[in-house]
DNA sequence: CTCCATACCTAGATCTCACAGGTAATAGTA
DNA sequence: TACTATTACCTGTGAGATCTAGGTATGGAG
């Protein structure tokens, strides 16, 4: 649920493969997503038509599978980022309890 | 593993019993904890040493379990406030991109 | 040629949580 | 007394998301 998310968002900057999209949330620490996670995902949301995926030679003329944003990815980032403001402005107030600073994106 | 920090923050404010967590949570919307959720956790946590639980005489005579923090609780959820901030602080950042506006150009 | 990094993939296990029940005690009604 | 609703507790099954732990293939470096 929130993996979507954050592939739509990291995919809407620029088209990316599979692989660098698990290095560059590696090299980020932080978040550390699995290519047994993220692989089976993109299947995933390129089947459901979040995404589109496109064959093409990167810079070492290897070939590798492009996803992109497809028209609907568009508007399921759209929702995914409301529903992540709402989410985390509950879970802020619960574990935070307004008076221990807030967490950004929160909006009233 | 987001419940259990939430039910840890809830029960910081006053020993509580099962059934008044799951509805409070139920009254307030946004979150919708099943009984079928929060009871197993209820008891897993009592048994990793989180919680504490003790059977009462509630208001109208009939016993209920009440559930408080323990030590480890306490210092469990000073830990998942924290995860939580930075965890919240990189979904925003990826999902949101910094400030929401159409933040682009940040090269990788 | 051999080794390593890149790049893709899948099967199975695990963990969280919801669904859909069940039990028992109390209170209100008749 | 019997009935019904509400409170309060509990569990088994299973869906869904994610990780573990593998596997395959290609191209470049030594």
């Amino acid at each position: 649920m929130e993996l979507k998310a954050l592939v739509l968002a990291v995919l809407e900057a620029r088209p990316m493969h599979g692989y660098e999209i698990v290095r560059r949330a590696r090299d980020r620490g932080h978040l550390r997503w699995e290519e047994g996670t993220v692989y089976p995902l993109l299947h995933k949301m390129d089947h459901e038509g979040l995404l589109r995926s496109e064959w093409k030679k990167g810079p070492t003329g290897k070939a590798r599978k492009y996803y992109s944003l497809s028209r609907r990815g568009r508007t399921a980032l759209e929702r995914a980022r409301a529903d992540w403001r709402e989410y985390a402005a509950v879970v802020s107030e619960i574990l935070l309890g307004g008076r221990h600073g807030h967490a950004r994106g929160s909006a009233p």
